[in-house]
DNA sequence: AAGAAATATTTGCTTAGTCAAATAAATGGG
DNA sequence: CCCATTTATTTGACTAAGCAAATATTTCTT
């Protein structure tokens, strides 16, 4: 590919524009409805997808945008909340796991309806069958080739 | 649309880690380039973009994906280091124009190559034609669904 | 087995950006 | 034409998150 030309920056601005709105409405409907935010709802999702509902920290920062201290505080804030605690392992003590509480588990499930809601009106509910086949084959692509 | 399935939930999935993982690599490339952040970016795109190079703060707070007050601290910024400046005007004196100055135009144009090179090489050219244009499409669909 | 190098996590400091209140000027209604 | 309301922007106080340095522990190397 040679030069951009307004078509193919087209792509790009619907990409980020969509991000965008998307993301700051999902934001709104959660705070709206004193649910937790996106950030920390990751988080807890991670732990909760995870065999023993607990992850050392290296690993829950690769499921998360953040890198390791931002990850540090966000733990910090949940356990201040109740929603993980750490477990510090005998095996290495260097590091801990962040483990997930009854709490945790609590406010990410009473969460997911909201989320769910905001991706679906927000986002599927806008396309047609081949623009979501479509989208999931091409921006899967590009997160494969970056990561 | 009853329940989000796997499936679907696979789009959203790749949408939101393709956009993290896009903006990171530019940002870095920008960085190492030691060129400027998206968001002063964005906003001095707007002022070139505008007929006379400068916009009301309002105006141009809508262009970019900030706050009012948001746009004050950017703003601020960009003025120290001598991209734009503020402009009172006597027909709206609660107001000020931001103008953007040779400066800020060339550190603009100075920018953009390395953004372009962003957007052709981790997104644009992974796609093929049929997902741009699906992309295009579908998320130009949501935006204007949004605002 | 001792020191060097690597790994896991946290901390201190700093920047970016938000919200709600403050300020300032313009406008509309009686 | 004056006061109440609205509009434009900034400010203060705060939260979130990043980077680089610090700390603690493990794993190599010889």
């Amino acid at each position: 590919m040679k030069r951009l030309d307004e078509h193919q920056l087209a792509v790009w601005r619907a990409f980020v524009n969509a991000h965008a709105a998307v993301i700051e409405r999902i934001e709104k409907d959660l705070s709206d409805q004193r649910k937790i935010p996106l950030t920390t709802y990751d988080v807890l999702v991670a732990l909760y997808q995870s065999p023993d509902k607990k992850l050392r920290m290296t690993e829950l920062a690769k499921h998360v945008v953040l890198t390791r201290s931002g990850l540090t505080r966000v733990v910090e804030r949940l356990e201040r909340e109740g929603f993980v605690k750490r477990e510090r392992t005998e095996e290495d003590r260097r590091g801990a796991f962040a483990v997930l509480t009854r709490e945790g588990k609590k406010a990410f499930l009473a969460t997911w309806p909201t989320y769910a809601d905001g991706i679906k009106n927000y986002f599927l509910s806008v396309l047609d069958e081949d623009e979501r086949a479509a989208i999931e084959r091409g921006l899967s692509k590009i997160y494969r080739s970056l990561i």
